[in-house]
DNA sequence: CGGGGGAATGAAAGCGATTGCATGGATTCT
DNA sequence: AGAATCCATGCAATCGCTTTCATTCCCCCG
């Protein structure tokens, strides 16, 4: 037998195919007992309604997708759950593409989801401005973590967390610190380095410009070396990747962390609470982030064309232990 | 104006929808100048095919469904990432749902990806086979991790690889191990677990069982508690994961390892190479497990009742740092 | 020069759902 | 009692595409 349609029930319950329908999507319609009738022979047929019918006519494919720049950078697995479990939440699927570092491939797989889904968001793009406002164009498209005028965004702004690691550093007497930046295409490194720029200056206190290096454990273990050629006896590394790149050096030539020197990382992957020392860093609301972001987009797609959201959600500084007292001295 | 339809392309050009679809999908079928004609007014028109329609009367969604266990543990990103690319090369995307540990919500969601997709792959599913063979009825399905007669099935096989680990560790003078069993309900610990027993037999060598512990790093740290009462000089954890919580607890405890103990995980997970000292392990082929399942996948949905088939790949030893001579002694 | 065959195209029937409109019976109001 | 309502249900159109079958036109061969 082949798979039950709404035929098959109504033909089996005596009534009409609309009716079965209805004792679906807007049960009040329906009288209770037609309504058990039918229930009663869905679940007996095994009966799943077809969503490509109903997408068809209702113009909605209950599903959004979701494109990561890199599903293997720890940042991405608790976002994929949050945006994955809200979406369900509202009854949608997730489609999920992994851009795999390419910023071609990001704007490829916009124009390939279009047809499939509701609408689109996209985590932490490498693409340029220009190229993901016309790959959006005509979608609903919520971006993540990078602002831009015309499209709607949430973003996770750990400034004033940075200005807490900074001053949980000065407190335990550092006076001498290294700025390791991230990736210079990359909006979050931009902002995070402004950042303690502007604490350092606020402070007076000593701030050495590494890098750029890239945000990998290889780019890591480089910042490492090069913060040994350095005074500074704390570092704020890019993310949380490249400082455990710093550790992993740091530990390898010998260096003690945090006696000899403190590193802070940023986003609080899971590695961040495995690596040893543990990782003070910033934690970045991913639940809220991820939640956020599908509101948001859920919104532009029950008002295409309403004026583009912005959000911000500040991150939380976290002290664990590879941050302590300034060395000897 | 509203989205562009075949018709609206068809009217354009002065041809029927007919045609156009043609144009698509069998361009052989249509004339050059027409198709041509045809393909430069769907561009100007930006032009995509709805894929709900296109599914209600071929019956296929092009798209499967991935279901892993648990997001956030380090061994599904690369795997999320090889099925994924496979997946497009076939033409198909990608639904993703991650049933955050849950057996029941395992079974849940297949049901739910039913409707939407043309087969789904479960990845280390944590559900009861019964649960599973229930819940696959009548849908294309391949069990990632986990044998069941009646399912398609890719495994990876650590067996030969686990003895390869052993004999490294013999050869480096071990002579007393631990193993540090993973969880009871875990295809692949139950497995890995025997393997090893196997190995230490064969080898006439002391083996001490503790466990089973959470497959976590705090899992991972109790298991190095549990190591230090006993005499082992080396541990086999149950994977990665564990096996950074046993190291954190050592270095905790200021053990030394290799130096006083040696460690071996299982699965190379990124974060196997990231932690200090990086891990001895068992690389799983993790590209070919997430191809091997999507393309079995696709051979049952394109000949569905066919036998099922059961692909087994072996994993790879890879010694790294977190193993050495015996100590002293 | 007529007919067979092939290539290019069109007409139309679905695929399985949703939904506006029409209908008929029961209920209620005056 | 007749009219006005209301509720439950059926009819039929529709969503955008694929695909079978029929049609037309052209070329080639006997």
């Amino acid at each position: 037998m082949s798979k039950p349609t709404i035929y098959s029930i109504a033909q089996r319950c005596g009534v009409s195919a609309a009716t079965v329908s209805r004792a679906f999507n807007r049960p009040e319609l329906v009288s209770e007992p037609v309504r058990e009738q039918i229930m009663a022979a869905a679940r007996e047929l095994g009966y799943q309604p077809s969503s490509a019918a109903r997408g068809l006519v209702t113009g909605r494919a209950e599903t959004i997708g979701l494109i990561v720049s890199d599903i293997t950078n720890p940042f991405f697995p608790l976002l994929v759950r949050a945006v994955q479990r809200t979406a369900e939440r509202m009854g949608s699927a997730l489609m999920l593409v992994d851009a795999e570092e390419s910023a071609a491939a990001e704007v490829a797989h916009v124009a390939r989801l279009r047809s499939r889904v509701d609408g689109v968001i996209v985590a932490s793009p490498r693409s340029s401005s220009a190229a993901l406002r016309e790959a959006a164009r005509g979608l609903p498209c919520v971006l993540l973590n990078r602002p831009l005028r015309d499209l709607s965004s949430v973003i996770c702004d750990n400034t004033s967390a940075l200005f807490d690691a900074g001053d949980h550093l000065y407190k335990h007497g550092h006076r001498s610190f290294a700025l390791l930046a991230g990736p210079s295409a990359s909006w979050a490194a931009a902002r995070r380095s402004q950042a303690i720029r502007r604490w350092a200056r606020g402070r007076g206190v000593e701030l050495t410009e590494l890098g750029p290096f890239r945000a990998t454990f290889k780019g890591g273990r480089q910042a490492g070396a090069a913060l040994l050629e350095t005074a500074a006896t704390a570092a704020f590394a890019f993310d949380d990747l490249t400082a455990c790149g710093v550790l992993a050096e740091l530990a390898g030539r010998g260096v003690a962390v945090p006696g000899e020197r403190s590193v802070v990382g940023c986003d609080d992957v899971l590695l961040a609470k495995t690596v040893t020392p543990s990782l003070t860093t910033v934690t970045a609301p991913m639940d809220d982030l991820g939640e956020t972001a599908v509101q948001v987009l859920t919104r532009q797609i029950e008002a295409p064309g309403g004026a583009p959201e912005h959000v911000r959600l500040p991150g939380v500084f976290v002290a664990r232990d590879s941050t302590g007292p300034r060395s000897g001295s």
